[in-house]
DNA sequence: CTGCACGCCTGCCCGC
DNA sequence: TGCGGGCAGGCGTGCA
């Protein structure tokens, strides 16, 4: 799943496709996702050109005309695949003009000059539906996202305010949306080790010293994961198919018995279990 | 209010 | 080789 790195990763594949283009005929084989596509939603986008492909968080959003947005979130096992007239077939993947696809593929996108964008899902965690562009930071879904972390508002100080008062692990607390928008189990567990903060500590006990690492920690996180084209586990690639890189920079997640890759530290990197998700540290760095 | 366990759904990997 | 259990990138709900 996709955390903000691979969902940035996703958006900046779709943006060149779809800016622009008009959507000419859209196909829902399932519509009980996480949250049910409503029954509207091909009628209502149908012929519409498409504006500003965006994103809020793990959201991807298509602006379109009408006033209409497209809202994306690709749960844990999520996958946008573009297939473009003319251009290699996706691996393991049907032809274009074959009719029949993957039992996955739920949705189906396509633009007048012949681009189809088909969502695939096998755990079905994620989501697609339309609303009103305007007005669409007071969605429900979008409305209690805590701040964008790498935009510049994003500061030490924004953050200890945030975390203020709070008993929640640190873990926890970014994991939580509301917090931070973006970061998932990964990225999470990566921020912290670079931080030198253990995942166990109660977040309102940070000092200000701390939060400037941890959002320093969180930028440089993030954007490198982007600049790699995110992290591929499992099922997880880009629109066109290629793989990110990012898994191979793990310092800690899923390195469990591993050595610590700081220089001179030499502990094992343990796993603990916080709020039914897998934590990964140094029990020696991070503190 | 806050924190946390759980369920949602499928696939994969591991150990027996 | 087959099978059961545990685990997985997220998030909303309901409970203490």
């Amino acid at each position: 799943m996709p955390e903000l790195p691979e969902v940035e990763t996703v958006r900046r594949g779709l943006q060149p496709v779809l800016e622009g283009q008009r959507i000419r005929r859209i196909l829902v084989r399932r519509s009980d996702l996480r949250r049910p596509v409503p029954s509207d939603f091909a009628v209502q986008l149908q012929g519409r050109r498409i504006g500003h492909v965006g994103r809020r968080g793990k959201y991807i959003i298509v602006a379109c005309e009408g006033d209409l947005a497209l809202l994306i979130h690709l749960g844990m096992s999520g996958r946008i695949i573009i297939q473009e007239p003319g251009k290699a077939r996706m691996p393991g993947r049907f032809a274009w003009d074959q009719p029949c696809s993957d039992v996955h593929d739920h949705i189906e996108i396509e633009t007048e000059s012949a681009v189809r964008l088909i969502y695939s899902d096998p755990r079905r965690f994620g989501m697609m539906t339309v609303t009103a562009l305007s007005g669409l930071s007071d969605h429900p879904l979008l409305k209690d996202l805590g701040p964008e972390p790498l935009e510049p508002r994003f500061t030490a100080r924004m953050l200890a305010e945030r975390l203020a008062g709070r008993t929640a692990p640190l873990k926890a607390a970014l994991l939580d949306q509301r917090t931070v928008a973006g970061l998932g189990n990964i990225y999470v567990c990566e921020a912290l080790f670079r931080a030198r903060l253990s995942p166990e500590r109660l977040s309102g006990s940070l000092s200000r010293r701390d939060c400037t690492r941890l959002v320093g920690a969180i930028r440089s996180v993030l954007n490198e994961a982007i600049d790699a084209g995110g992290s591929s586990l499992r099922d997880y690639t880009q629109a066109d198919g290629t793989q990110g890189r990012f898994q191979h920079a793990f310092q800690v997640y899923d390195r469990e018995g591993n050595r610590c890759s700081r220089p001179r530290c030499g502990a094992t990197i343990r796993r603990t279990v916080q709020a039914n998700r897998s934590s990964f540290f140094c029990p020696r760095c991070q503190r």
